[in-house]
DNA sequence: ACTTGGCACTCAGGGCAGTTGAGTGCCAGA
DNA sequence: TCTGGCACTCAACTGCCCTGAGTGCCAAGT
């Protein structure tokens, strides 16, 4: 069947320009695949891709380079995820086992995936709008001045100091937190607002402000600004395939300097514990466009509790790099649900 | 005096090779700077000044250019930090007053500093070695789960969860709180393990394990382990002038990745206040070889904290440079000491 | 004792022409 | 449907020359 021979052709591209980073001729891939045919005919398969639009060339005279639909093709029908090496799950397991810490876990994820891949790493904390409370704390440091502590069943920590206008007894504090407690701890974190901010009525008048003040705090700082993080590693890996981009790896820098950009890219990632991956174009971040993104949710128990993935140039290594991203998600997986 | 105009000549060598980011010849530096003399005497004054090791040919027939001694003895003596505009120092206070927390303060610290230099900007949270406790806290989670949180008089937050081998009881958790934050609020964090660590022997033999666990995860995770903490920001600045470095930002970036290697950089700063510029070779950290670093500390009161500073080209504008890290550093220690 | 103009020398970089070679498209025949 | 052959294209390299900015040095001037 010939359409049968063209997608070989294309993968056989695909994996060559990978490899070498240059564009490939016919001649080039009949030498180095056992295709069965000759260059000639070749020649007329990738005229076909052409007009399909999945390879292209640089200028005439040059050889053939997959285009962005042309690696969709590659990763949606003809590849598949590889799997990590013995070495490279004992490596996984070795290194992230030690991490003491929701933080240290998530550190030595990010730090991991990059070292894997070669490329930059990103990995988002447990979302708190998944999670459940699982104790929360105030603390009075002064009359007008209030730390809160809250604590997610995924381990996440968010602290943040309040000032109030009005001065608040210890006393108060004390009851205040043993009510937030009760009505929060086990709550999801999406459900908390309604049940808090109901209890500004079982004050007495006089204390009302001071306690619909911290309310007021904790429902806007807790569940709306801090609400995502994201932790980024191995920047520097931009540098090795710096020539990429138009020689230029400013574009690119500046995207992953802002948060806002990260969470986008973590976020679009489908529902589900299946990998995501956007090629070139697909990004429609500015300055993404010729970056492919490769992202997968992890999970703790049965629940996708947040997204981690890589950034990378068009031509990665795809199935290389969903099979490490994948493993270090599972990995992620595995701790946060174990530690219970 | 001879030697009056040849600095002159090298200060203006610095001028002009830091605008432009062009060898410097003896022609345009007659024209552009009035020297009152001739091309020929400059070049007599360049071949002395080449001498000394001050400024240096990249190759005959082309301009000269400042040595990293050079870069030295102007910043020495023959410049003088300059002050920023009203507009920018206007913009310092209306961007760093928003701040709500230490977090926020140094967030935005450090973003402030890297837009206004054009550079790698990076600051170091208030150092806890020279804090004072300002409260401690310690939260049951779990019978053998405890949250520790530490706030320093700087208004940073440490906080840690601790498992222990042993159970504890709620009880036993709120004596051990209550002793610890008497023994040891108000003191400074040098000072806590002995003041902390005696207290083991005030309880009872069976409850010692688990009290001697969590004194030891305290002192050992607060005080050693998440100790300095330094944030950075604009790296993408390092593209802007990317061909500097033999055309590549990598070892940059490796060497910014590292916490360990920006402590230092922060931490070689010399006592006082004042400003620290190390040019070139001076950093013998690896990858910075040809980066200048310029740093300050920033005070609370009276007390140098931490240190800030930013990374950039050694054909930077010092005086300007300079200027911005000392005032947004001023502008920190303000905001520090007022908030109490 | 400096400063200056003059002069010969060096050398990176740009422009130009020629060559090479990898690669293509197309066509006629198996 | 495949294949070999053929003419064509064009990036990239080469060697060459030229230009111009810049230097070092020297002898003369102040």
């Amino acid at each position: 069947m010939t359409e049968d021979r063209r997608l070989a052709v294309l993968r056989a591209i695909v994996e060559d320009y990978v490899a070498t980073h240059e564009p490939v001729g016919s001649r080039s891939l009949v030498e180095r695949y056992s295709l069965g045919v000759s260059p000639a005919t070749i020649r007329n398969d990738m005229a076909a891709l052409e007009d399909e639009g999945l390879i292209a060339q640089p200028h005439t005279s040059a050889g053939r380079i997959p285009t962005d639909q042309g690696y969709r093709v590659f990763v949606d029908r003809l590849s598949q995820v590889k799997p990590l090496s013995l070495a490279e799950k004992r490596a996984i397991g070795s290194f992230l086992d030690g991490a003491v810490d929701l933080d240290d876990v998530m550190q030595r994820s990010v730090r991991l995936l990059s070292q894997l891949t070669h490329q930059v790493a990103m990995i988002q904390y447990p979302s708190l709008t998944r999670s459940t409370v699982r104790h929360i704390e105030l603390v009075g440091l002064g009359p007008q001045r209030v730390l809160m502590v809250l604590i997610a069943d995924t381990g996440r920590v968010e602290q943040r100091v309040i000032d109030i206008q009005f001065p608040i007894s210890d006393d108060l504090l004390a009851r205040l937190r043993a009510r937030i407690s009760e009505e929060a701890t086990g709550v999801r974190l999406v459900d908390v607002a309604p049940k808090v901010s109901s209890l500004v009525s079982e004050f007495p008048p006089d204390e009302r402000p001071g306690v619909s003040a911290i309310i007021a705090s904790l429902l806007e700082t807790v569940v709306e600004r801090h609400e995502e993080r994201v932790m980024l590693a191995g920047t520097s890996n931009l540098a090795a395939f710096g020539e990429d981009w138009g020689g230029s790896v400013r574009p690119v820098l500046e995207a992953l300097e802002e948060q806002m950009v990260l969470l986008r890219l973590l976020g679009e990632s489908m529902s589900g514990d299946s990998l995501s991956v956007r090629i070139g174009h697909e990004n429609d971040v500015e300055g993404l466009t010729s970056t492919s993104v490769v992202t997968v949710g992890y999970a703790r128990g049965d629940e996708v509790v947040a997204h981690m993935g890589v950034v990378g140039p068009t031509r990665m290594d795809y199935p290389s790099t969903m099979g490490s991203v994948r493993a270090v998600a599972r990995y992620v997986g595995r701790i946060l649900t174990e530690q219970q």
